[in-house]
DNA sequence: GGGACATTCAACTATACGCT
DNA sequence: AGCGTATAGTTGAATGTCCC
């Protein structure tokens, strides 16, 4: 039955078909039957950023509960082992009182994936900003000493894990700054060459065996030249670069010979390129940032990756809407 | 089977810098 | 000076895995 609960899923989750076992069990216990629901209700599963009502629902969710409860913190009900005093009794109101249904009530996701929005959301070790020169000494310290113990590290930086984690990754080798060199930058495209062929020869395999016909075309789709690449090993190739700077390095790359050579957003044509892509949003009527496509936008512009024009939206929105922090999208 | 955790790709935001 | 682009920095989403 668990291939009854895969195919069940694959109607409102697609990439279901790929998940491993223990992720569509506890989807099939949690949240197929709250999927239903929502189809009811005329309600699509969402995925990506959630929309400002998504978290305020949830802020309103945790909130409910906390006084339902009596429970005096988000933090001691989302991180009950930071409270080994309180853990049991914490334990037992969830229970009692059935967190996970509240929690994710009026929110069309699966239940995980609101968990750890709440858990980001309410977790006073997140949003610390800037990391000192200090705190990466510390950092890199703490982890000589304990290995990648990112938990028991956290709690001594006063950072999340994840954050903790993350920026590691990109202190713990002495990552070359500033302009690239020719031969990184050659480097660079070999290493994405080299990645998207592996890639598309793999493809082909499963398609070969799958139909007889052998015939196709050389181009390959501009999605796949930037979208979803494995940039952990690009990183390991390059070698001298952090896998963020691979990335926007490669995607200026693209770019330039995209558009050959040509300036997109300078003179009178930039100004007319900003004008459509305003345009172009607007006929869009969405509610909410997080639904634009930014594939659909691109040709408003030119033939460039989608998170180019997404960051020239950003560039026109900051430097020219007054209080854009405190507007909606709509 | 719930929950914690590490990891990886994506997106958003801010700043540096050079050209016209 | 103003603008566009390159680069740096932080947070978000998603998922495999491990443990109790």
């Amino acid at each position: 039955d668990l291939d009854v609960a895969r195919r069940e899923l694959e109607e409102f989750i697609p990439r279901a078909r790929t998940m491993s076992e223990h992720s569509i069990r506890s989807m099939a216990g949690r949240d197929l039957a709250r999927f239903k629901e929502f189809k009811k209700q005329g309600v699509a599963v969402k995925f990506g950023r959630f929309s400002q009502k998504e978290n305020s629902q949830l802020q309103k969710n945790i909130e409910e509960f906390l006084s339902l409860t009596g429970i005096d913190s988000a933090e001691k009900l989302l991180f009950s082992y930071r409270y080994p005093e309180d853990r049991e009794t914490i334990q037992r109101l969830k229970a009692e009182y059935q967190f996970c249904e509240k929690l994710s009530e009026g929110i069309p996701r699966p239940w995980r994936l609101i968990y750890y929005r709440a858990r980001k959301i309410f977790d006073p070790n997140n949003y610390k900003g800037k990391y000192s020169n200090e705190e990466k000494e510390m950092l890199k310290r703490y982890q000589a000493m304990y290995g990648n113990d990112w938990k028991k590290i956290s709690v001594m930086m006063s950072r999340s894990n994840i954050s903790i984690a993350r920026k590691y990754s990109e202190i713990k080798s002495d990552i070359n700054h500033g302009a690239w060199s020719e031969e990184e930058t050659q480097k660079l495209i070999n290493a994405v060459e080299e990645v998207i062929k592996k890639r598309i020869e793999k493809e082909e395999a499963t398609f070969l065996s799958s139909s007889e016909d052998s015939s196709r075309d050389l181009s390959i789709e501009r999605e796949k030249l930037y979208q979803n690449l494995p940039w952990a090993e690009i990183e390991t190739q390059v070698g001298t670069r952090y896998w963020k700077q691979c990335k926007q390095k490669w995607l200026t790359v693209l770019r330039t010979r995209m558009n050959k050579g040509k300036r997109l957003y300078r003179g009178k044509e930039g100004l007319q390129a900003k004008i459509n892509l305003i345009k172009r949003l607007y006929e869009l009527k969405v509610e909410d940032a997080n639904d634009v496509n930014w594939a659909e936008v691109c040709n408003a512009v030119g033939d460039v990756p989608s998170s180019y024009v997404q960051a020239k939206f950003y560039k026109l929105k900051v430097s020219c809407v007054p209080f854009w922090q405190k507007k909606t999208f709509s």
